[in-house]
DNA sequence: CGATAACCGAGACGGTACGTCCTGTCTTTCG
DNA sequence: CGAAAGACAGGACGTACCGTCTCGGTTATCG
């Protein structure tokens, strides 16, 4: 490390807490830099010289929070794996605000789109990728089957109901989802 | 009609004309309502009064393009009813920048959500739904098999891939997506 | 009169009425056509039609008011006619809001400017040119004594302490001036 | 001074600059915030910042372009010094439109009104009244009369004539009031 | 141990868009 | 054809943030 003073790992968390404590009261669309820094007793220019933009803060403090949460459960089967996996991403729903906002972001900002896929998005597709690798070793996934378009279903469903809100995203529609996808995938 | 000047058609026509420019030219989130009264030639009071937010403006702007668009296709069998509707979805994809942005504004904006869920996503689920109806009745799909759940993994799929960009949204996509539901839904 | 629908008096007594009303509530600063409009009933268009400004409707409700007032005192001297004449004029402050809004605008509107000096000031000014005309008969200002002068003081501390507020306008005031006056022009 | 980037001189200058020429060139009536920003290169906001209102500008723009010229003849007799001070003060009729614009401001904001009295009026009225307090001293000015009462003469007689306009504000108008006033309060 | 350098908070800066208000004109229906 | 109603284009308002900048001050490395 070069001389100069070291990057205050004290403003980083209060700027994360802070982005998070604002989003959480006043929702995505109300987030600003300047109330952020604000509330972490930050200054503008401390957040800008390590962030891009607000979306990059919450996008930290959502890695941060999520870090060691990606368990790819290995039950032995790829009925069991689903359940499990879905189950374990329906669990984290306390994260719909952020990953909604985030989503949002995504789709007016190109730039921000691409940090979002890379470091959330195919971090999970890439979970669901190894239990289907799994299936597939096991014989379970017929062939022909593309487990790209299956993650694609999967994600797609998940996220679909996070946005639109018409149907619910807990254990049932698990399964559901889960019975599903064994009757497309199944040899026979 | 009560006294007074009526609305001016032309004032909304050039409106509506104006947004779709600005949008097409510098994208949604470079949308403003200045920017849309200035190209229209409109006051912003006049957009004021008939629509509570650009988004809205959007909507209306995309409802009168897609107006008689919805077109159910009637093959008399699932398989061929399935990929004209997703061909037909497909080809419209010059609205990706309408549409992408159009969710962009209802993931911040619960108001405008309940209006774009209304007015544009439901009616699309609707003609789904119709499609799904009629293999119901023929027998093409088994019992126990939710028809709303296939209508999120169809708009699920669609809307996940028009937002991430990671796969492609061609006619290869649909056959593929139409051979999974029917391996899926097919009664053995 | 030429044919068509003679202007309505109920209309113009209604638009007069409001726009006091609307200033002694509010203040003229915050005086508009609109609200005068609306409180009148009547459609601003109807108040264009006859009046080129705000001003000049509260110019004419002024002169509706101040009607019949200008009451040219004749005492036989002087000192009396003086004393009642400027009694006069401070008895009539409820008008001060009004007079001094007139004032302002006149000053940022070369228009109504003229308006004001020939309908209010200037016939204001004649009045006290008559008593000053009638003193100069009976010998009761020195020759060399230009009696315009006079008005301007007269009216110029009138108005200056109308405007900045600092010292009463009351008959202490006007006898004091009056003192003053007097011993400025009386020959010796 | 407290931490975070001083106030820039240039800016204020700019600002004060913008706001005499916008206001020569298009008169106080059209004077507008936007006008002054744009024209002094600056954001509205730092307008905002340090002035509450526009004819708060153009009162620091007054001051400081008549800051040294408040000065009160000392010539040993109350003639001599009453024509040469409003000599002084008719020759400074540059400035007639920014008086008028304020008087016109002062008439309709209260708030302003305070502090075009304090920070001008005022300071006009007490160099008048400095040149009278050596006049008393000297003896020429009768028992009795109220120099507050010869100060409104004056400037009501200035100010009159400045917003009315009917009459000249010239070296002849000086002498001929300074006469009057002479011809008053010479005790005898 | 002092110079240098990068960080930090604070907050002013030039900008841009916001949503509201009012202006003066226009286009209806009604009397 | 006057009048009420109310939509229209236009433009200024005062506010909120943006992203940049310029301060004083702090905390590290390195000569």
């Amino acid at each position: 490390m070069g001389p100069g003073r070291p990057r205050s790992e004290k403003a980083r968390q209060a700027i994360l807490t802070a982005a998070l404590e604002e989003l959480e009261e006043h929702g995505y669309a109300a987030l600003t830099m300047q109330g952020i820094a604000a509330r972490a007793g930050a200054g503008k220019q401390t957040i800008y010289r390590w962030w891009p933009s607000k979306a990059d803060v919450v996008l930290d403090a959502l890695v941060d929070l999520a870090a060691a949460r990606i368990t790819v459960p290995d039950e032995g089967s790829l009925p069991a794996d689903l359940d499990a996996f879905l189950a374990a991403t329906f669990r984290e729903r306390g994260q719909r605000k952020i990953l909604v906002g985030l989503m949002a972001e995504a789709l007016l900002d190109p730039a921000f789109a691409a940090a979002f896929r890379e470091r959330f998005l195919f971090a999970r597709r890439a979970a669901l990728r190894e239990i289907l690798g799994r299936a597939v070793e096991r014989g379970e996934i017929a062939d022909g089957i593309d487990p790209e378009l299956l993650i694609d279903v999967v994600y797609g469903v998940v996220w679909y109901r996070l946005m639109i809100g018409h149907a619910p995203l807990d254990e049932a529609a698990g399964r559901e989802l889960t019975a599903l996808l064994l009757r497309a995938v199944t040899p026979r």
